[in-house]
DNA sequence: GCGCACTCCTAAACCGGTATAGGCCAATGC
DNA sequence: GCATTGGCCTATACCGGTTTAGGAGTGCGC
């Protein structure tokens, strides 16, 4: 099979009968050129079939349409996690509306996105980030401020320091977690955390905590995760082994596929939901609708989450933008798996 | 602030004191240079930061570190799918070993599809891509061909053409699925399937109402769905409203998502799983053995098969390749929701 | 002392666009 | 009639790499 040879703007140029620079400025919707030459030149590409280079292009200057995701986590954890790919649907929803694609990437550390970051950005291959999974004292902040790099941080301003960032309340959402399983009579309440080293993890723990002390509650735990099914199966019986007067009678899962998790061992148990412990879900995929109770849950969308992330990136991109943008406080959406305690 | 100015191949050159070409050759280990020369380059190039910029080498004819993957689905639906997301995770875990990004881009037609991936291509964008959801008579299979463009195509050969194509048995498997419930004693078998259009469900189609035949089966359903969890609960629904004696006592899902929406739509109706019906989902992910009871299913290494088509592809790019790879047929793996009727 | 091969490196062309200074021509002002 | 203006377009210098032809220096055989 013969590849095509390649069709560029010179060939588009002679075929019109004009220089390359015409064709630049047809293409660009620049003013300078009749209607007449414009048409000619638009045929002229049609019937050649010509695209433009997209990285002469953004060699020669101009923004490129990409935007890059780098994602700290063992790739076979992420497949399992229905936040990312929800996310990564609301992201998308608005970049293709720009024409815009998305150039994803899993590593390891944040070290190594750090390096990718850098060498995106200097390497003309995004026009700018999102950065996700922020800890304390993050090392991107510093490196990305240094560069000069078009970003949208998702996480709270303290841990996204001067970078524009788009956040969720998580301290008042487990706060109203907290308040509403005490208001049903529940005195000894836990959390199934997610992954320790993250920043919004230690902002959960330190909320939970001080709502159960507010509350004066007179038991409270919390187990930290990866976030998969399988830790938060092992969480959940390990909270629900002590004898019935000193288990907790609810848990708040960190997102819902643990809480899916924990509703089967609690039956596996012996357990009934809501009867013996009351559940609470995270992030409210459409998993929590398909259980049986179904589960309540904070309640997030998290597409359009992703979604606005999108758009402030692009806010930053063309020069505006910056600060913070909270996005809507998760909201308690009450199903069948809490109750009041027996 | 200050953007740091760009630093490039001339400031490494004339900081180590060689001309732009020595760097070049460095950088990309290639023959002619001594080592002590070669030293001084890296160093340089550590000590100012440098990256080689993707946009000028793409286009000065080297191969880019990108592959693409576009998906027709509507983002919405996508985010639910956890079938996409693990695919991807494995794709990126090899991706990541060859310091390869992936390209993602979600879009409504094939339509776009085929412009998407020949911009992309003669953009010199994406050293080759990867495609998915095909239908009957794709066009994409022409124009990848035309452009001469490396691909690996995710389907069975009957509907990639002439495409280095990865997959999986889905007749054998629809079949082997048809006759485990047969041998349990099923004789009305419904199949909730996937969405209409595509290739594979067609494939599966075909396959059930072979085997229903073969087996003298004196009942087969089938029903199409857009994959959701909704639909699945809706199909579920309206299979299991006829009478006792009438209604399908067996359902394989397409997904396993619609399994557990199946699931929860029979306790919702007060039928038993697997007492009066029997259900059995498809690809295997945790979620299977989060519910309950936990869920048979068609058990699918979709991380792994992800990680075959990206090893797949870095074949065709590097020029080997090609021909027809199936990857293991799924596995029937018996859990609690399947028995013998009643 | 000369030719020859070999190693190490440089200069310059090239990839396919964008940006810009300036050329050509008709219309306009005085 | 001649300078000025403005619309339309071309020529050319970039962007930051890769690739190649070839030059400078060294060692070696005869």
């Amino acid at each position: 099979m013969t590849t095509s040879p390649r069709v560029t703007i010179k060939d588009v140029a002679a075929r019109a009968g004009v220089s390359k620079g015409a064709v630049s400025l047809a293409f660009n919707h620049k003013p300078g050129l009749s209607e007449v030459t414009r048409d000619r030149i638009f045929e002229a590409a049609r019937q050649l079939g010509w695209a433009p280079n997209l990285a002469a292009r953004s060699l020669a200057g101009r923004r490129v349409d990409v935007v890059g995701l780098a994602i700290c986590r063992p790739a076979r954890l992420l497949g399992l996690e229905p936040f990312y790919m929800e996310f990564i649907s609301g992201v998308e929803s608005v970049l293709t509306e720009h024409s815009c694609s998305l150039l994803l990437r899993l590593l390891r550390t944040v070290e190594e996105e750090v390096g990718l970051q850098d060498s995106w950005w200097r390497g003309k291959h995004v026009s700018g980030s999102i950065l996700v999974d922020f800890r304390a004292d993050d090392p991107r902040v510093a490196a990305v401020e240094r560069l000069g790099m078009p970003v949208v941080a998702v996480g709270h301003p303290s841990l996204t320091g001067g970078l524009t960032s788009v956040w969720t309340d998580d301290a008042s959402a487990v706060t109203e977690a907290v308040r509403y399983l005490a208001a049903l009579g529940h005195r000894r309440v836990a959390r199934v955390g997610g992954a320790a080293g993250l920043g919004h993890t230690a902002i959960r723990t330190a909320a939970f905590d001080a709502a159960a002390r507010g509350l004066e509650l007179s038991g409270a735990w919390q187990v930290a995760t990866d976030f998969s099914g399988e830790a938060g199966a092992r969480a959940t019986r390990s909270l629900l082994t002590a004898s019935a007067s000193d288990r907790p009678t609810a848990i708040v899962y960190d997102n819902d596929i643990m809480a899916v998790a924990g509703l089967s061992v609690a039956s596996e148990m012996g357990l009934s939901v809501p009867g013996d412990v009351s559940l609470l879900a995270w992030d409210d995929s459409q998993l929590c609708r398909l259980t049986h109770p179904t589960l309540s849950a904070m309640s997030h969308d998290v597409h359009g989450f992703g979604a606005e992330v999108a758009r402030t990136l692009f806010g930053v991109i063309t020069g505006g933008g910056g600060g913070s943008h909270p996005v809507p406080t998760p909201v308690l959406t009450p199903r069948g798996s809490t109750a009041p305690p027996r």
